[in-house]
Parts: structure tokens; C-alpha cells; sequence
DNA sequence: GACGCATCTATACTTTAGTATAGGTGACTA
DNA sequence: TAGTCACCTATACTAAAGTATAGATGCGTC
């Protein structure tokens, strides 16, 4: 029987998901609150197959979280779920050696095959998500920047100076500010502050 | 039986919860993925017990989407479900209308509890909900602002300038900028970003 | 009355943000 | 091949943000 750790933030998600797939398929779900929870669970136990992290969640700190349960457990299976991220961010995960990823847009039916999936050694990332809002609103003001002005855009959200953002992105400060410029102007704001405001009510961040 | 309609964007989160609930308890479970959606079924049947609504679900709006549901369907039991409002979201929506508040961090029996609750026409509010993060930061960190940094931080949550708040209330750009540091202090971030994008997330304005 | 506190203002300063202009590279394309 | 575009860097500047210190007012409390 395929041992499975959920690790979701919300009671109710996670507990109903848990329940869910303990009745449809043959699992064993053990469940964490949070990142933190869920890796030292994983060290008592040593035999968990498929790992699945909530994007948003403690202890996850955006892809970090992803990075630090595949280092701690090279031989797990880890597939990330989440309600908000967009496809640039699957993308990210599954770059970073992700074995699914799995947006809570998806049907409780995909969700059980996406997770047989996995476990069978396949990588699964939906192609058809994002339909609704996720994709079609940032179709809108954002499809216009480019891909270093999205990341420079990412960092605001998290509230960073053009420093901090240089450092990051590993290039000089001069050129974040000017990234900066571009994207207030393509998203017709005046300031960081309203571009990081503007963003996450698209809810791309 | 009790007939229950669930509306929640996610699919995973609208089905597993509807599948958890009918399976562990006598329910009638329907589903809807917008309030739109769901008032249009409802049309239709004119049966429904229970309306558990999402609080971040495209159509609602805030609390607009519960004022909506309630005035089309007077009879009918509504309930908001919401995986990150705080205690004031909570009470604002009991106190226009709503039978119940369910935050995501429940666990799953105690959803069905507020469930039966609801149903015997008991008004249900947990009061230990946002123990964890919810609660304690939002009282935590915001109780500390003076009236004026209170405002002042409003303002900042529309992405303004320095210039532009002592205008809108009537003090000098220095006064403002006392204002936002000591709040910036007190909040325990470095920049005005990273304040507008605190008090957003913990849904102040 | 003395004290604390929120409020406002002032001066003076450093740092960060944002604008402007110019120039270099590589990739892709008409 | 010439042109376009994303990208990066540089210099130089203005404007805005943030820090520090000091002083004034009013309000409520001990």
C-alpha cells in the first residue's frame, strides 16, 4: 500500500483529501501542517513514497521548501499542490526537480490519477490549468512583460529594494532599476509599492 | 436528508470536502464553482438546506456575495468558508446574515458539527479559530498602531506617496513620514511594500 | 501638577527609488 | 545583412523615502 504524506496549512483541505483518497484507493495518508512538521515526521518513518507540499504553507518560503524536503529525501517523491500559483510557477517547481504538481482547480478524480501517476515513476503537470482566471487575467496587463521584468516583479511582491533584487537575480543594481521603470510603466503604475499590490490582487504572485 | 450546496473554486477542496461529507454523514451534497453558478442551480431546485460559500471565489466580492445569496434566497441557510480571513471578516459576516463561519483550519469533524449546527438553526463562530497564525498576528502586530498609523498605512495600501497622504490628511510630508516609520517599526518590516503587502495579505483594507 | 502618550512640526541628513541617455551584446528575423 | 528586441551595463541626475533629533501642543491619568 502506497504510503503518502500530505502536508497542507488547512485542517479541512487536509483532512477531506486525506479522507478522500483513504476511501477511493487503496493509500495510507499521514498528514502535516505544515513543512516543518511533515520532514521530521518523514525522519521518524523513512518510508513514505509520495510527498505532497502546499505551495502555501509555513515553513515553505516559495519554492525553498521544495528544494529542502528533496535534499532531506532524495528518494521520495515530492509533488507540490497549490490554489494560487500560475504555470510560470509550476514550471519553476517542476524545473526544480518536482515530481507533480497538482492545482487545487483540479477534480478529486485527476487528483487520484495524478497521484498514481507520480508514483509510478511519471512526472504529471496538467497542461489544461488555469483555464478560468490564473492564466486569462494575466493575459491581460502582464503578458506584455518580458521574463526578467516578471521575475523583477516577483521580488516586489515580496517587498525587496533593487538591491536585495540584484542580488538575486544576479545582476547589477542599475538594471533592476531599470526593469523597475519598464514595468510600471507597462502595468501603468507609478511606484513598487502599487506594481506588488497589483500583482497580488491578479494573484499571480 | 439534508440537501448542501458547496461553492468553492477549487475543484479538489469543492470535491473532497463534498465527498467527505457524504460519505461520513447523511448529507446531499451539490457543488459550484462560483456564486453565480450557484445561485443559478439554486434557481432551479429551490430545495437547498445549506449554502456554504467561499469567501474568495469569483463573484463574491467580499461579503457582497453572502448580501447577494441571502437577499435571493431569504430562506435558505448560508454559510461563509474562507482559508484565510481573520476574526473581523468573521464578525462582519455574521452580522450581515450568516448562519455560520467556517475557517479552513477546522478539522474535518468539527465541519460536520458546524454543519448540524447550522442546520438546527443555531448561528455557528468558532471562537479558538486563528489561534495559529490568523489571530495572533493580526492582533499582534496591527493593535500596536496609533490611530494616524493606522490611516497612514491605509494609505499606503493604495500604493500612495508621502506627498500624496499629507494631502489627504491635511499634515505635513514630515508628519508622514514620522508616521510610516514608526509603523514600519512596529510591524516589524524595513520598506512601505512590504507594509502595504502585510496588511493586505492579513485582509485589513 | 507631573507624567506619559499621541500628535504635529522643523531641520538636517543618508539612502533608496526612479528617470534619462547612451552604448554594448546576442538572438531572431525580414 | 540590416533591423528589431530583450537584456545588461554605465554615468548622472532628480525625487522620494527613510532616519535622527529636538521641540511644541493637547489629552488623559496617577
Amino acid at each position: 500500500m502506497p504510503n503518502i504524506l500530505l502536508a497542507d496549512d488547512h485542517d479541512l483541505v487536509r483532512d477531506t483529501i486525506a479522507a478522500y483518497l483513504e476511501t477511493v484507493e487503496d493509500f495510507n495518508v499521514l498528514t502535516a501542517a505544515n513543512l516543518n512538521d511533515a520532514l521530521e515526521l518523514m525522519r521518524g518513518l523513512d518510508l513514505i513514497d509520495l510527498l505532497i507540499l502546499d505551495y502555501n504553507m509555513p515553513g515553505m518560503n516559495g519554492l525553498e521548501g521544495l528544494t529542502r524536503a528533496r535534499a532531506a529525501f532524495p528518494a521520495c517523491k515530492v509533488a507540490l499542490m497549490s490554489g494560487v500559483a500560475n504555470r510560470d510557477v509550476a514550471n519553476s517547481a517542476m524545473g526544480q526537480g518536482a515530481d507533480g504538481f497538482i492545482p487545487k482547480s483540479l477534480t478529486a478524480a485527476s487528483l487520484v490519477n495524478a497521484i498514481k501517476f507520480v508514483l509510478s515513476g511519471e512526472k504529471y503537470m496538467p497542461f489544461d490549468f488555469g483555464t478560468a482566471r490564473t492564466e486569462a487575467k494575466a493575459g491581460g496587463e502582464f503578458s506584455k512583460l518580458s521574463a526578467r521584468e516578471l521575475q523583477t516583479l516577483e521580488q516586489l511582491c515580496i517587498g525587496l529594494s533593487n538591491k536585495e533584487i540584484a542580488r538575486n537575480l544576479d545582476i547589477q543594481e542599475v538594471t533592476v532599476k531599470l526593469h523597475v521603470k519598464n514595468l510600471l510603466t507597462k502595468l501603468g503604475v507609478s511606484n513598487r509599492t502599487q506594481a506588488a499590490l497589483l500583482a497580488k490582487e491578479r494573484h499571480l504572485f
